[in-house]
RNA sequence: GGUCUAUUAGUCAAGGGGUCAAGACGCUGCCCUCUCAAGGCAGAAACACGGGUUCAAAUCCCGUAUAGACUACCA
């Protein structure tokens, strides 16, 4: 075909594009950023629920953005109609509202690169096809899906690479008046690539992630525009990246492969490439099975944003976790660095995991837990309020009507070097501190109690009625107890009681474990003289005679 | 079948020719002026296999095995 030929075909097929190639060029220019920030995109496809491993990739689009001043965008890739379920793009965008994972721009975010949905930009890809049909790099192909599938078993048979390329591609070059034959019989047609590759070539590719992938030539061609006029997301990445000035596309590896088709597609297009970051999926080793997988929304209840959201676990636990697996070296600083925070550290691509990452629970749980040791008591309880808001409103009451004693419970023992790091998530709150609040005491008296042990309630009250004063320091209140405990026949220390004991009858430890079982329920706490200075005389006594009156 | 990638303790992983093969989580033991949490110390636990290159290989090369991804008018 010669030129004008191919003019002439381009019009034939689009004919009522309004603008060219140069058109969309100006109306998008380059973006005023200094040459090292990073513009990264999220691309999610609204055809099915959001799982962890999305997350996560949109969550490393956000932290290379915001740490290189970049911008981190969000663009619907809805292409395929077909797929699309109701309500997928508001659950996109809740999610991510939801996991704290915000674009500065893109679909519902405003934004000077728009449209940010795909279906919105139909006219965009149709009219740089047209400039391929007429370059010579673009063509209409007639196969029926049934001649498709023929060459396909072919390819199979003779074990040689699958797809429409070489003298498979009958289509490809047609002449104009066979075209217009075939268009005058009404048959349906996709634009295919005219692949200028040859497989032979092997070529390189500088991933960010995984370093050098050595490939093939991509030599096949690819549909470019589907039946329906629609692009694949191959012609859709190349278009809509080299228009919203991407600069990293990270995205899941299971991209890898296409990369010499996508490298092909920005160089016929004449686009400045892109850089790839492929990222190896969160894995999980399948119980069942035995087999490593994917993770799965609905097999893996951690997958899914309920799980957090409803177990009480807080998204910017969630974050730490995600920035351990996103860098291999976040964990160790962050272990080091207690005073910094995510946007503190420096993220590289070099230092991403290539192969797959299995979800860890234990580790996750474990970080949940120091996140919370760096939290304020204070922090804690109005975190864990927002929560009980939500999920237990009788909670939220309580926590609300006891709010000053309660932050004091939650500040115990949290200003030294070694913060207590006791609490994993919103709900051990209640848990855990049951024994703060009068109610929930009473409610659950001692049914957490482990031992069949029945404390002396005379002894303790003696013990407060005349050696406790609660406004001493700890060191003083612990010598006093050590006295009365040596007064009443106890010894001061374990040790002591070790070495003999027949003399005793019992040591100091066992009169606090006493006294902490009658005010706390549990044979464990936190500090106890703590515990005591905030509950106060008046109720350390009520709490022991409930006690006295519930084993009677 | 073809193409690509990976494989270091139970898990996450550092190390890219010479290391006693880091560290974290989990596990075990001991210590830590009352318990628990935390912390400290100690411990068990790993380079998939077979060849080759080299004075020297977890590291480079070639096979094999295993796993994962892609091989759609899905993204």
């Amino acid at each position: 075909m010669t030129e004008e030929e191919r003019k002439e075909l381009a019009n034939l097929l689009f004919p009522n594009l309004e603008h060219d190639r140069d058109y969309y060029e100006k109306l998008y220019p380059k973006r005023n950023l200094d040459s090292n920030c990073m513009v990264t995109r999220y691309g999610p496809s609204p055809t099915g629920s959001v799982h962890l491993g999305n997350l996560f990739s949109a969550f490393c689009d956000m932290v290379y953005a915001r740490q290189s001043n970049g911008v981190f965008y969000l663009r619907i890739e809805d292409t395929d109609q077909k797929r699309m379920i109701d309500g997928g793009i508001e659950n996109i965008t809740s999610v991510l509202h939801g996991f704290n994972i915000l674009p500065n721009e893109g679909y519902s975010f405003s934004g000077e690169y728009g449209p940010y949905k795909q279906s919105d930009r139909t006219e965009i890809y149709q009219t740089y096809i047209k400039d391929l049909i007429i370059k010579g790099l673009a063509y209409p192909c007639f196969m029926s899906e049934e001649e498709q599938n023929t060459i396909k078993e072919e390819q199979a048979i003779n074990k040689v690479k699958i797809g429409i390329y070489g003298h498979y591609a009958v289509d490809r070059d047609l002449s104009l008046t066979e075209i217009k034959e075939k268009l005058a019989n009404g048959e349906e047609y996709v634009i295919r690539l005219k692949s200028p590759g040859n497989a032979k070539n092997i070529i390189e590719f500088i991933d960010c992630i995984k370093g050098k992938i050595k490939f093939p030539e991509h030599d096949v061609d690819t549909i470019l525009l589907k039946k329906d006029k629609t692009p694949t997301y191959h012609l859709a990445h190349a278009i809509d990246d080299h228009l919203m000035h991407t600069t990293h596309v990270i995205r899941g590896d299971e991209w890898v492969s296409s990369l010499p088709l996508h490298y092909q597609l920005f160089q016929i297009l004449d686009f400045k490439p892109v850089k790839y970051a492929h990222i190896a999926p969160i894995t999980i080793k399948d119980q069942e099975t035995g087999t490593i997988r994917k993770i799965s929304k609905r097999k893996d209840p951690w997958a899914g944003v309920k799980f957090y959201e409803e177990g009480g676990i807080p998204i910017d636990a969630l974050h730490l976790y995600l920035a351990t697996i996103a860098n291999t070296n976040f964990e160790e600083w962050y272990l080091k660095n207690q005073d910094k925070k995510i946007e503190d550290f420096n993220f590289t691509f070099e230092k991403m995991a290539i192969g797959g990452t299995s979800f860890d629970e234990a580790k996750f749980n474990n970080i949940c837990k120091t996140y919370f040791s760096r939290k304020t008591g204070e922090e804690v309880f109005y975190e864990t309020l927002e929560f009980a808001k939500k999920y237990d409103q009788d909670y939220a009451n309580l926590l609300e009507e006891n709010k000053l004693d309660m932050i004091k419970f939650l500040s115990i023992e949290k200003d030294g070097e070694r913060p207590r790091k006791d609490i994993a998530k919103y709900s051990d709150v209640k848990e855990e501190f049951s024994y703060a609040i009068d109610t929930l005491f009473e409610k659950e008296n001692y049914s957490k109690l482990d031992t069949d042990k029945n404390y002396d309630t005379n002894l303790i009250l003696g013990y407060v009625n005349i050696y406790l004063d609660l406004n001493v320091t700890n060191e003083k209140w612990f010598n006093d107890i050590k006295d009365f405990a040596t007064h009443n026949g106890y010894a001061a220390s374990p040790k002591d009681f070790k070495k003999n004991p027949d003399n005793y009858k019992g040591h100091v430890g066992d009169i606090c474990e006493a006294i902490r079982v009658m005010i706390t329920g549990r044979r464990q706490s936190p500090d106890l003289f703590s515990i005591m200075k905030i509950l106060g005389k008046d109720k350390i006594i009520n709490r022991i005679n409930f006690y006295k009156n519930f084993n009677n």
